[in-house]
Formats: structure tokens, sequence, C-alpha cells
DNA sequence: CCTTAAAATGTAAACGTTTACATAAAAAGC
DNA sequence: GCTTTTTATGTAAACGTTTACATTTTAAGG
């Protein structure tokens, strides 16, 4: 493997001269500049990236960490990500937990092992349990929880997403000023706060409305198609069915929507179905779906510029930054029909 | 930061006794052991990624490139991929290119200069260019590519994928054998070879077929959802209307979909629509999608092996590998009614 | 053309590991 | 208990950069 040294011999200057090419090359001058082009090229010498991160105590490498890739969600978020990692000269790497379930400690071990600068935890990371307290001093670590709501022993780290409890609870206001009272709610799963939060939202508002929430109508659709349409099924076969069906996110709903129909009833006439996130899924479905729609760009961007400023070792605090959210009114929901 | 010297001073011995406590433990004794444990958690000690990199002069990473996070299809390749990666010990890190197109030469750089051991390329990733000949001579690199078809000139990445331009034509058969002859192809983009090929292979099942392809049959769909349906209300106003639409993949099928029936006519009864990929969403759609079906998981995990040995320094040559694709029959095609 | 200031380059140390080799300690053989 | 073998530990070099500082070259000022 060719090494800087070897383009330094062959361009007659010193290795420094040639690290300085590559990284200030307005230090070196022309003459110079053009000696050590040739060299690089005709060895092909490219810097060796391990040598120079670990010079440089840094990386520059900002982790990402989401459950699945495939995941429609993410893909506005990842948007406004990248572009400030763009700008900021970051580079990102997306990091799939899928089953396996990392702790918060683990992250706290990537930052301390130099793998990356900063790590961004998307929803539903993983069941998040306090990290260790290290002799160094707990100082703040470059973490950040984006979209996720988070417990309150973890409430140290700082996080930014949307209200999920008030959405939520918008959300099933607008079913409930529609006529609906009895109403179905599909969870995500016991791990996902942000799922449980949206469930608070719910039970909120029907509590306010002084609705009862009947047994068996609050269900785990498990954040993915074939629990949402187990869960659906259920709904369907309560004897008590509900007139609507909010649905924690948008992928839960599509299943909803497929079994509500496979049961040949109808969307909205028989059951009104309501989502999560807005999707872009969401309004190409049939019918298109109403649903909570979150800024995700505006969210990762956010996320983004918070990091960096903690990387920066600015104190970024651990308060939790609202963006707000958005009920796209679609036509899979519908005013209760009184045809008793 | 606290480094492997200080916890040798703490633990009273020499700083190779802790590195070989913590990457050879059964080399050093129990005593010792203990001693250096006590120390490591004292001090709140973790290894610098790093420097060892650095040292050992390779990572442990292998990236997956792919155009975006988000895309349904990639998560059961993904699967394949990690699991062996678990296996193998590797870590896995997802590039996403989103816009931004970067060269085989890019991808080339990224191995010389260490940032990764490997790298997978998943589809459509970037409008492939051949890479700078090295003057350390063009032996392999551990590059594959995996579910792309690729051009001629770059034939000596190897890759592998399902036959798409078979898949495709096969699927176009099967549509001739329902009776269809005016049937739409809606491509994803010229710079996707992958759908380059599935049109190749709806071109070659038509000729044999001996049915001519009117002209504004073939439209280009961008691979997503608003491409998709622009084109579909391209082919709907065309003034010899096809009885079947084929899209390049599930996603842009989905579009055709909404558009079919936001125009007031049925799927499949007044047009069949077929899909590729068989992504999850495939068969909750209403109706439930047509579709060529690709070994994801099968592939991930070939690619994965095969890149491995890339890496071990193997010669893996530069052959396409090709496994098995399947067609799954759903709803959204019919026989074409004779009813004219 | 000499002096001084500015710009360009060179020298050498440092970053935190791993590891070949040397040495010391423990175990085994008699 | 002494020699030999095995096991455990220590010493020190090396990996390829970057960068503070020293030195040389060039430009500027008179």
């Amino acid at each position: 493997m060719v090494s800087i040294k070897e383009v330094a011999k062959l361009a007659g200057v010193s290795i420094a001269t040639v690290s300085r090419y590559i990284n200030n090359p307005d230090q070196v001058k022309d003459a110079t500049r053009e000696k050590v082009q040739t060299a690089i090229t005709q060895t092909g010498y490219a810097p060796n990236t391990l040598a120079r991160n670990f010079r440089r105590g840094k990386s520059g490498i900002i982790f990402v960490v989401l459950p699945s890739v495939g995941d429609p969600f993410f893909e506005g978020v990842m948007h406004g990500i990248m572009q400030v990692a763009e700008e900021l000269h970051y580079t990102i790497f997306i990091r799939e937990t899928q089953f396996n379930t990392l702790t918060a400690d683990d992250y706290s071990n990537m930052i301390f092992s130099k793998q990356a600068d900063g790590i961004i935890l998307l929803a539903s990371v993983c069941p998040f349990t306090a990290p260790l307290e290290r002799p160094g001093g707990n100082k703040q670590q470059p973490i950040i929880i984006s979209c996720e709501s988070v417990t309150p022993e973890l409430s140290h780290f700082p996080s930014v997403r949307i209200d999920n409890i008030a959405a939520s609870k918008e959300a099933t206001e607008y079913l409930i000023s529609l006529g609906h009272s009895n109403i179905g709610f599909i969870y995500g799963s016991h791990v996902s706060t942000l799922t449980l939060d949206r469930e608070r939202g719910f039970r909120r508002a029907m509590k306010e409305a002084k609705m009862p929430v009947a047994d068996g109508w609050v269900v785990e659709g498990g954040l993915n198609l074939d629990g949402a349409r187990k869960a659906t099924r259920k709904l369907l076969n309560h004897p008590q069915r509900p007139t609507a069906i909010f649905c924690a996110n948008d992928e839960m709903a599509m299943g909803t929507l497929h079994e509500i129909k496979s049961a040949k009833l109808r969307v909205p006439e028989d059951i009104s179905v309501l989502g999560f996130d807005d999707i872009r899924y969401a309004e190409i479905l049939d019918p298109p779906l109403t649903t909570v729609a979150q800024p995700a760009e505006e969210i990762g961007e956010r996320t983004m510029h918070r990091l960096c400023k903690a990387i920066e070792g600015r104190d970024i605090g651990d308060e939790v930054e609202i963006v707000p959210h958005k009920l796209v009114v679609r036509r899979s929901t519908s005013p209760l029909k009184k045809s008793k």
C-alpha cells in the first residue's frame, strides 16, 4: 500500500508538504503543488483514512441508528439529516438494529471508543436502559434522540420530536368531532415509548370527552403489517365493533385498511381509519389516508444541528425540542352515519 | 481521554498485557486478569477504535450503499447481509446516496483509503463509470454489486442478482397468456440498468409473440410514486389504451394502481397491473399485486459470503451469480375480457 | 543590493494501539 | 533442587498521518 512517504520521495519534497497539499493546498506553492499532484497520480496514492482519523482524534462520522431500512417514515428525516451533514462535512452511517437491541450504554461506548463523533437515535431503537456512569464524569455525550419519546429516567438525553401525546389527542378529538365514540386504537409495541405516548393521547381525549374505552379496543399491532392485520381482525370481531380505528402509525394503518376491506366493509362508510406519520404512501392508499403529519425533514435538520453543537463541545442541554405536527384530513375518515 | 497506558499503570502491568487481556484474555494469568479488569472499570477505559483500526490496518467495516433508506425492497436483502455479517464479525454501515451520484471510482477509493474493508452496491446506486486504473495494478477489490444489472464495461465487478431480462420476459409472457396484447410498460430511469433490463425482457417477449409495442406504451416512471402516477396518466390517455400495465417495480405499481382507480377504472377488470420485487405491501394492496418475487434474503447472504471471500484475498472472479426469481400471481391481473 | 517580513518547506514528535522478540516466572521432568 | 520446557509478561518498534516549531526561500521595502 502506497503511503505519503513514497509520494514525498517521488515528488522530492517532505511528507509534511504532501500532507499540506492534501489538507490545505493554498499553503503550498504552485510549482510544488504540481509536483506533488503528479506524484500522487503516478503512485495512485490515497490517504489512509484509518491513520488520519487516528491522528486527528475524530472520525467525522455520525451514526444514525434505526430499527429497519425499508421503513418509509425515515426517509424525510434522513433527508434533513444528510443535508446538514453535507454542509458541515460529516459522513452519515446508518446502523440498522433489526432484532438485536443495543442498550444506551452500547451507544455511549461507541462514542468513548471513537467509532463515531456523534449518534442520532431514531424511533423505537431500543428498550432504553440508563447508561453506565463513567468515572470520567458523565459530562454530556454527543448522543441525541430523534422522533422517539423517552422514558423519564433517560431524560438526560436531548431530543427532538413532535408532541406525540398532544398530536394523538387532537387526532382523536377530530374523530370524536365526526361523531365517533366507539374508537379502536392499535398501538405499536410496549418497547416503543413513542406509540405508547400516542396511546396516552388517545386515552386522554376519550376521557375528556367522557367516552369509555371498552376492553379490547386497544390492541397491539407490533408496528408492522402482519401485527396490524391481526389486531384489526380482533377489533372487527369485537362485540362492540368500533366505528373508527386509530393506528399508531401509517404502516399499521395500511394493514388495517386491507383487513377491513377484506371483511367486505367499506372505509370510511363503515369504519373510519386514521393513521400517523404521513408516509409517502398515505395519499395513494384506497381511500387516501387521514393521518398526522410530522415535519420529518425539519426534525432531521434540527436534530443534526443540535448534535453538531454538542460535538463541538457546547452545551445543548437535555431538553426536548418540540416541532409542530399537523393533522392531514383525507378520505379514510368521515362523519359517523346514524344508520342504526 | 483515558488510554491503555493509564490502565496499565493502575493495574501495575505493561500496556502489552492490557492489550492482550482485551484481545486474547486466555493468554493472561487469572490473577492478572482481575487486576486489569479492575483497572479498566475504575478508569472507565474503552479501547480507541481509531487507533486499533489504524494499527491493524483494517476496520472490520463493510459499506452497503443504497439509494434511499425507506425503500421497502431492501429490507430483505439487508436481512441476509446482516445475518452473515454477524456470523463473520463484520460491522455493516449503510450509506445512503440520495441524489449525489458517486462514481465507481469513489468506491474504489473508499477501499484504498481504508474506510471500509469491502463494499456492497445495491441497486441503482450510481450512473456507473469505469474506475480509474490504479498504478498498483487493478487486482481485485472487495466491491460487489447486488441486485443491479451492470453495463458491460463494468463487468469486472462481481455481482449477485436475478436474471432481470428473463424474469421480465416471463412475466410479460404471463400477461400475453392471459390474452393481453396492448401492454404498457413503465420503466424506472435511464440510469437504472436494472429497470432497463426489465424493459428489455418486456420487449423481447412482445417481439417473440409478434406483438407490436406502440409508440408511447413505454414510459419513464422515475422509480417513484409521483413519476409512476404521471406515467400512468399518459398511458390512460393514450389513443390505444393498454389493457395491462407492467411496472418495473412495486413502488411504481402502487402509484399506477392509484391512478387507474382515480380514473374510475377497475383493476383487473379494466386494466391488469403487474409489478416487480414483491415488497411487503404487494399482498395488501387493493387488489393484491401480481408481481415478480426476488429471493431478497438469499441475495443478501450470497453477496456477503462472496464479498468476504474477496476481503480475505481469495479470487471470486467477476461473474454474475444468478439466483432464481418467481412470478407471484395475485389478483391485479386477469384474463382480458373480450367485451369489445 | 541589503535588510526585514512573509511565505513555503522541512524536521521530528506525537497519537494509542498491536505484536515480534526478549526476558522473567512458573511448571514439569528427572 | 537443578535443568528444561512451557507459560506469562515486559520492551520497544511500528503503523501513516498531522502539526508545532525550526529553517529556508521568496517577496517587499528602502
